[in-house]
DNA sequence: GTCTATATTTAGATAGAC
DNA sequence: GTCTATCTAAATATAGAC
């Protein structure tokens, strides 16, 4: 049962990465959560790197196979099939299924683009995603100002999306308002725009309902929970 | 002459926060580039997290110069004052001057929560780009569907943008190339919008004049230069 | 205040018994 | 394959002379 055992590793290693990132995730810490020795863990994946590489093969055959189930519906337009991919790849960031990898580790660079399985499932994911983008932006419902590639990016962007932790911490609204919320600045961005992104147009809020307090996170990723603010923006340093 | 050495340390720290992040950037490193042994480096700054949270208050205090700035002209409606401040974060991000700090190191959340000087900077900057933001949200140039919270971390994480390294890296595209772009799908979306974010349209693309090939960055930050790619879709592993 | 040299800690990885 | 115990390297931080 070697397969089972390196799955719950596996397990393991993606919600830490999740959680944590690559950086703060230490080996000494899947072992203890996985339950056995570190030495053990080493028999089973030669290095840091190569646990997080699993982790991120993994989360790339999951992204392929949503991909499948959106084409199931073939009368689906491209655009439509980007909203829905970009909404699995919230969810999974919404549900701390999402692994994050660091910034530039030269070493985890190295293992991943050394390993086949890895950049053959990355290949895929962009040839499909980049088919659909070129479809869309043909019939006039993506920016066609935009050059594929710069779509893609962005859209691969979003599954370390900076706000969608912040806003869950926060506590204020629900994991569909929160998602809903990155879809329509994503597709229609800021300035909102004439069709929303997705899903069906959500009661609206009166401008001035909430009154922004926030702290800066250039890097990225999850802060702690700023907590319920109240009166004339307030900070919460943690 | 304290103070100029102060600022040719912070000089350093900031250019090595934007290049490699917080967790990369090490004290041996800094001390090298600044010229002086990492003992003396010590004797002005008291730890690793005071070296970033100096260089957090600098570009803070850069920030709120670029906001008084763009204020001079009072007739500017606020969603261009907020296109502006967006375009100077975009091109302070591209010119390698915009400090990364890690995912959560609590160690240096302490020091920033702890740092008067810091908040006092978050919290003006926070107060003024909302107050901007309500205002858009009032004359129906920003989305009022959006809470201003929702706009103001959205527009913060612009701060990290993963995908203009990206841009930069390739070598294709040319530096406002990529600044129009960034700000184009920030605030109109991907799916393209009646008025173009900024800057006067640039000249349109035809839709499939690039073709797609990316690796997948969930960590947000830079990688290493993907190189020029010819031909169907190829990787180039770095 | 600056230096050389060193202390301390942490975390990735391994030795070797069973 | 799993374990305990250990090695090693790197990086933050400090001692103490000048």
């Amino acid at each position: 049962m070697r397969l089972m055992r390196e799955e719950a590793i596996v397990d393991v290693v993606n919600r830490l990465l999740a959680e944590k990132g690559y950086e703060f995730m230490t080996v000494d810490e899947v072992a203890a959560e996985v339950g056995m020795a570190k030495a053990s863990l080493y028999k089973h994946f030669a290095s840091k790197e190569a646990l997080a590489a699993a982790a991120m093969v993994r989360v790339l055959e999951r992204a392929l196979r949503a991909m499948d189930d959106i084409e199931r519906d073939p009368r689906r337009p491209a655009v439509e099939r980007l909203h829905e991919m970009l909404r699995w790849t919230m969810r999974t960031l919404y549900e701390g299924q999402m692994p994050t990898l660091p910034a530039q580790n030269s070493a985890l660079r190295a293992v991943l683009g050394a390993d086949k399985v890895y950049l053959n499932l990355v290949l895929r994911l962009s040839d499909r995603l980049g088919a659909w983008i070129v479809e869309a932006q043909r019939d006039g419902t993506l920016s066609a100002n935009l050059p594929p590639e710069v779509v893609l990016f962005t859209l691969f962007a979003r599954a370390c999306d900076p706000v969608l932790p912040v806003l869950k911490a926060s506590g204020q609204y629900s994991a569909e308002q929160i998602q809903d919320w990155l879809l329509e600045t994503c597709f229609s961005g800021l300035s909102g725009s004439p069709k929303a992104a997705g899903s069906p147009a959500k009661a609206p809020r009166t401008a001035a309902s909430a009154r922004p307090a926030a702290q800066p996170n250039p890097s990225g990723h999850d802060q702690a929970a700023p907590g319920r603010r109240r009166g004339k923006s307030a900070l919460t340093p943690g």
